[in-house]
Order: C-alpha cells, then structure tokens, then sequence
DNA sequence: CGCGACGTTGATTTGCCTCAACGATTGTGG
DNA sequence: CCACAATCGTTGAGGCAAATCAACGTCGCG
C-alpha cells in the first residue's frame, strides 16, 4: 500500500526505515466515489493527498458559471490546493473525483509533524510547489502563444491515457476551448491522418 | 538600505538582530542597467533579486520567436527562475531590466547558507513560490475564461503604475495579444469614457 | 536634423464561439 | 429486459474577437 509513494518520494530524499514508519503512520487511507467534490470554493483545503488509484480535477468556476481544468491529477499525483491548505484561506477551486479513488491523505497537522519530525520533507513539498509553478507557467504561455489544435496535440502526447478515461468535455475545458471545437479539432486531424 | 527588505521578510516571520544581521551579510547589492539581461534561456539562474529601484520582466521566446511575459517586478518584489535556481538546470527564461535597477540578491551559495544557519527563511520562501503559483494560476484561468479587453482592465486596476512605465507591446505581450489591440482596446475605453 | 523606436488606424482574414439539431451510448427504473 | 432519459459527442450555419499586414503619425535621442 505505501510502495509506491515511498518510491515517489525517494526520488528526492532518503529515508531511513523509521523515517518511513513515521511518514506512513501519518499517512490516512481515503477511498472516494466517483463524483465526490472533495473541496469546494470558499472551503479551506484540508488535505494534501496523493492517488494510489483514480483519477480527480481541480477546477474553477467563473463569474459566468463558466468552468476552468486546472489539471486533472491520476496515479502517482498529488492533489490539493496548496495555497488554501498552508494559508489556512478559502480555496478558489474545485477538486473533484472523476473516478472512484483511493488516496493517501496528509491532513495539515500530520503535515505539520511529519515536518517537525523529519525535516528533509521541506525538500519534497518545496520541489513539488515548483514544479507545479513550472507546469502552470508552461501551460500559461502555451495557451497564449499556441493554438488549439497544437494544445491538443500536446495534451494528449504528454497525457496519453487521460483522454481514455476522462470524458472530452472536461479536456475542453482545460484546453479552454468549447466541447463542440475539441470535436472539430479531433475531426480534422483524423481526416489529416487518412490522407 | 536594507529597510524595505527586512520589512518585506518580517510580513512572515519575526527576526531578531543577529537574524537580521545574518541575511543583509548574505545579500550582494546589484545595480543592473536598463536593457540589461540578467538572464538567458539555456542559463542555470544564479539569484535570487529583491528590487529595491527599478524594473524588469521575466518573458519566455516561444519557437516562432514570439515574445510571452510572464511578470513584471518592480520595488518590493522578488525575481528570479526559481526552478532554475534551485534544480540547477536551464532556464526556460529571459530576464531583463526596464529599467536602471537595484537589487539585493542572494546567490545560490548565499541561500543555502542562509536556510541552514536561519531555518525559519524557508517559510518566507515557500510562502513567495504558493504565492508566485496562486497568481499564475490565476493568469492562467483568465486568459482562458475573459476577453482581452478584460484582461487589459484588471491588468490597468491591479497594476496601475506599471503601464507608465513600460512600453505598451510589453503589456501586450503579457496579456497575449498583439499591440495592435492593445491600442483598439484603449481606444475603444477613451470612447467610451468620453460619451 | 534625421533616424529608429513606438503607437495608431484601417482592411482583411481566421480561429474559435454560440446556438441548434441530431446521433450514439449508457444506465436506470418499471 | 426493454424503454426511455440522460449523458456525451458530432455536425453545420452564422457571428465575433482578435490576428495579420501595411501604411502612416509621433516622439525622443544621437
């Protein structure tokens, strides 16, 4: 069961065996249904959590009820929102699952122990911030100097499996493009592709 | 000299002399000309800059040679690739002054030493990536989800001081379009005002 | 003064949206 | 187990926001 976010986590620290039992120990197990919104706008985040199995989003809605993908997140992932989680402040988002999921969750106070207790944690969180800082850049700069159809392209090879299993609507709204042109897009590259 | 700094830092922890003494001794006083670029794609960042006078901006140059700013910095902000720095990898970015500008920075080594001897940086540190990702997140969601011309006011509203002092495609080059509807954009708004 | 950097304006084009109607597939209650 | 609804994807017509291209002001600076 902690396999694999012990090897995730290896990637940027060691640890000791007893640094492992502390860390699991903190660790609670979470199995949520399909459609579950884990967090909602306006709710502080109490949890960081990492998927063993499924799939979620993070989304925003806008003035206009309008929906934003911020990122869907799936196996070996971490999910929540970290500014509302440390700041202790009203999240703007939404995370949902999309598909029954299990998850590790740290709440904040065993984030706050396992800190106290095994400082070389620091390092993980900080890296994991700023890659997501890298990720939102990226995609920040994509969306304003690509089109559609090159976001698309992008997506689907740097997330092969999420379109098989997320419904196109949702993809739409992370490309920040309406359904029905995802559609066209999909059919004018097929067409490309039977030339 | 090191007032504003020393205010800035104390938002998020509480220093005392010595504390204080530790980190101005770390900081390396910069004075960067205007045009000046501190930093360039496929360079490791070696700094971390608090500005004291001036500006500059942070901007990515996609495949086609098109120019996207992420940020501009001015007094009271910090700048820096911080994946760069802290990975050791290269950039993505450029960075470039606007301005004549003046910065304190820490270098690599400089930081480093300055976690291990004062832990409690390590908050204010975190604290400015979450912020860095809350407001990148944020571009990112109204790029997607306003129009321009929206864009362009929230930009004019939130930033008020930064369109006097730098070129309008600067601007235009943030918001993700061309200068060209930067100008219909205000002029449209000058027509409107005047009705 | 003259040149280069910057901003404006208008004509044309294009990427993408909106709306509306119509399949296809899934799932659910009778 | 079927019928029907709901959910999801497709297609097309028409429209708008913003890009592109080109030409022309204007200002500051060497």
């Amino acid at each position: 069961m902690f396999e694999n976010i012990i090897n995730s986590v290896s990637k940027y620290i060691t640890l000791t065996e007893e640094e492992e039992t502390v860390f699991t120990d903190l660790l609670e197990r979470r199995e949520v249904p399909k459609k579950t919104v884990m967090l909602r706008e306006g709710e502080v985040c109490q949890f960081e959590g990492y998927i063993i199995k499924g799939c979620v989003r993070i989304y925003y809605l806008n003035e206009n009820g309008f929906e934003v993908t911020l990122s869907f997140a799936i196996e070996d992932w971490w999910v929540s929102d970290i500014a509302s989680f440390h700041e202790r402040k009203p999240s703007a988002f939404f995370i949902e699952a999309l598909e029954d999921t299990e998850m590790l969750v740290l709440t904040p106070h065993a984030k706050e122990e396992l800190l106290l207790s095994v400082p070389k944690f620091e390092r993980v969180f900080r890296i994991l911030v700023q890659r997501n800082l890298s990720s939102v850049q990226d995609r920040l700069v994509k969306t304003i100097s690509k089109t559609a159809t090159e976001r698309y392209l992008e997506f689907v090879e740097r997330y092969p499996t999420i379109p098989l299993r997320v419904p196109q609507y949702f993809i739409a709204s992370y490309l920040g493009v309406s359904p029905e042109f995802v559609s066209t897009i999909r059919k004018r590259l097929t067409a490309k592709k039977e030339e």
